[in-house]
DNA sequence: ATAAATAATTTGACCTTCAAATTAGAACCA
DNA sequence: TGGTTCTAATTTGAAGGTCAAATTATTTAT
């Protein structure tokens, strides 16, 4: 068979799988109330210095009602705390709780075993070629989404 | 920096896109009301002979509760025949009009598209490495998520 | 001071999802 | 045969996520 179309093959797998596999990854015995929407929310805040409303929503790419509403649920579960700006009375401050730092540092840790899965049996040479082909199809999206990446 | 923490980035990043991608390749001039659900229920179902619901629910990871609601609304829009079986009058076959065909191969055309921007720049070696890396990917998330990849 | 711009929240509508209840038909078997 | 059990799909009701538009509060500009 043509190594392309294996190729495709193996994208196709790999993009059908990745929304149940983060779900899986995400909810373990300690954190079971954590959905893949609540997550992507807390990597999106991170861990450096407390963001506002715009800024998380744009780089989630959703609205800052949709935001909102998804701030207050990890607020009232504690993962989240919200503080208005001193500077600007209008902007609301998120940053993770120490129990959504941990959160994150989980989630951290499933994507260091995920690379180290791939690269574990590539030498130096071949882990070269697959982040160039990588960033191809980063480029690739990127032209298509009209996105940048962050 | 370490090239295991550049991999896990633009790994990161394509994740983050492939959503949003997805669903502006699906939605072109000719196919307007088409969702990325959509477009997953059309590949599920697929060009060859027609599936029950069952089996297509399993396919798409979702309760055939949830799979009957978005096949009325492909049936509604012309994408998809629906058919009660004749040996068995329990079960319902699903399969594509030609409209869904169409919509198919128009999807089919992406992925090749994005396989020929990832390839283009590779040379045969290359290509073979990357197909290891991804396998090795796959393994991993196939494990981690128990499921079976089709 | 007043008007315009900006940040976030609220509201209302719509869609997707699931679990559980329901409907209809098949399979078993005594 | 008739009755029980199993199976396939649909329906229903609740929960969650999303957006656009309206609203509130505050800042910036004129």
């Amino acid at each position: 068979m043509e190594i392309e179309q294996r190729l495709n093959e193996v994208l196709v797998k790999l993009f059908r799988l990745v929304n149940s596999i983060e779900e899986q990854a995400v909810k373990t015995e300690e954190y079971k109330n954590i959905t893949t929407n609540d997550m992507h929310v807390i990597e999106a805040i991170g861990i450096g210095s407390p963001k506002n409303m715009t800024a998380v929503a744009k780089r989630l790419g959703v609205t800052t009602g949709t935001l909102t509403i998804a701030v207050n649920g990890l607020v009232k579960r504690g993962f989240v705390e919200r503080v208005r700006s001193e500077e600007d009375r209008r902007v609301v401050l998120v940053s993770l709780s120490e129990k959504g730092k941990e959160v994150f540092a989980h989630h951290q840790k499933f994507h260091e075993e995920m690379i180290e899965a791939v690269v574990s049996r590539l030498d130096e040479g071949e882990k070269g070629v697959l982040e160039k082909a990588l960033k191809n199809l980063n480029d690739f999206f990127s032209e298509k989404s009209g996105k940048r990446l962050r």
